[in-house]
DNA sequence: AATAAAATTTAGATTAGTCTAAATTTATTA
DNA sequence: TAATAAATTTAGACTAATCTAAATTTTATT
């Protein structure tokens, strides 16, 4: 198995690695909170465990192994927020730490059961796809908010910035998973954008409708 | 917070001083599959935390913060092994590990929720106690089945050994928590038991009878 | 293309937890 | 009670993961 530090970044180059081809020690260390030199020291371990292709100074990514273990213990961390969303009643802005440690219970077996016991979620509590046992997962395309025209409407399916900061903003506004809204009007100064809703109307700036996700 | 290693060897020094006064450097250092000079070196760590009471060559004791951690671990580690047997089904011979990774889990709130979310459980799946939230919990006097006489009954109500094997062993032969037992003859030339029980009668050896609890 | 800036790696040190081997203390026993 | 055995601690070393500071490589800019 693999150490505790090892699985965080391999899930930190997973993440990063859906947005940029290349994952930078800089990025990760930004990540991961800790500095550009203990990221090349790990990166070392783990290209030479061929868990990451690693070319010094190109940055890296995962083979195919690093990203099988990536992806579990993604699978994992979304399970374990679902659970406490589903069974415990905990806030979507409260699980993430909680499952930040939790990720790390080695076994599949305990995963595979849990995920039969709630019923094989496909979502997470912020809208994020749960892999399957074997790392499927369906990767739905959401666009941010910000995208889409005055008159077009969307359901609210998932977000950019998981903070428990922004999570909160948006509950008191209403704007949670499987809500409804259509762009009423964008202002014009600063390109908020105001929302019609089932029951009102909110205003949210750009900031927000970038990091807030839809399906049309 | 505590670091892992420091909790497993709180544990254990809790463990350990339901059978004796003082814990010493050998016991613990079998116990926790470690060697006795690096058990000196984390005694010493923990005594500088006022965690326990460290006298070299005299063997430790918990100091009240120490035990209340102590507790707290196991009130964890119960409360995971309730939950994997009754909610996701595993078998009482198969928890104990993965209840070892879980009771590390730091959050309080998490596991009085959980406590909540089963009904505040009084017992494990093995009978062990499961303290409540303020660290209390009923010592119920369990004896061993090797304890009582010819034609004496009781109610199997936990065990000494939790290996696996054992635990298996009991499974096959029904001796399981709750089953009411009555001794029904005793071998004289090696002591073992035969049990009479709802619809059947066991043959059990001295070693399992010292090791099976019963109340009266 | 030369130079400056940014990114990355290397070198050497640190901490937690562990180890072996040697030294010391306590317990046992002849 | 002196010698021996057992238990424990000390000394010094090791590994994983981190750090700072210096060196190197890549990228950006004149």
């Amino acid at each position: 198995m693999n150490t505790l530090a090892e699985e965080n970044y391999l899930k930190s180059i997973y993440h990063l690695s859906l947005n940029a081809e290349n994952v930078s020690t800089n990025q990760l260390a930004a990540l991961l909170n800790t500095k550009a030199s203990s990221v090349t020291d790990m990166l070392k371990k783990l290209a030479d465990k061929e868990l990451i292709n690693y070319t010094p100074y190109q940055g890296v990514t995962l083979t195919p192994p690093g990203e099988k273990i990536a992806i579990n213990i993604i699978r994992k961390h979304r399970l374990w927020e679902f659970f406490l969303v589903e069974k415990l009643n905990f806030k979507w802005d409260e699980v993430h730490e909680m499952a930040e440690e939790m990720e790390h219970i080695s076994s599949n077996e305990l995963i595979d059961r849990l995920d039969r016991f709630m019923g094989y979620p496909k979502y997470d509590p912020h809208g994020d796809p749960i892999p399957d046992c074997d790392g499927k997962f369906k990767v739905h395309d959401l666009k941010p908010v910000s995208a889409i025209e005055i008159n077009e409407s969307g359901i609210i399916c998932g977000v950019r910035d998981h903070s428990a900061g922004f999570l909160q903003y948006l509950e008191k506004q209403g704007l949670t998973i499987g809500k409804k809204i259509k762009v009423e009007d964008i202002i014009e100064f600063d390109r908020s954008m105001i929302l019609q809703m089932e029951t009102k109307t909110v205003q949210i700036s750009r900031e927000v409708a970038n990091n807030l996700l839809i399906t049309l």
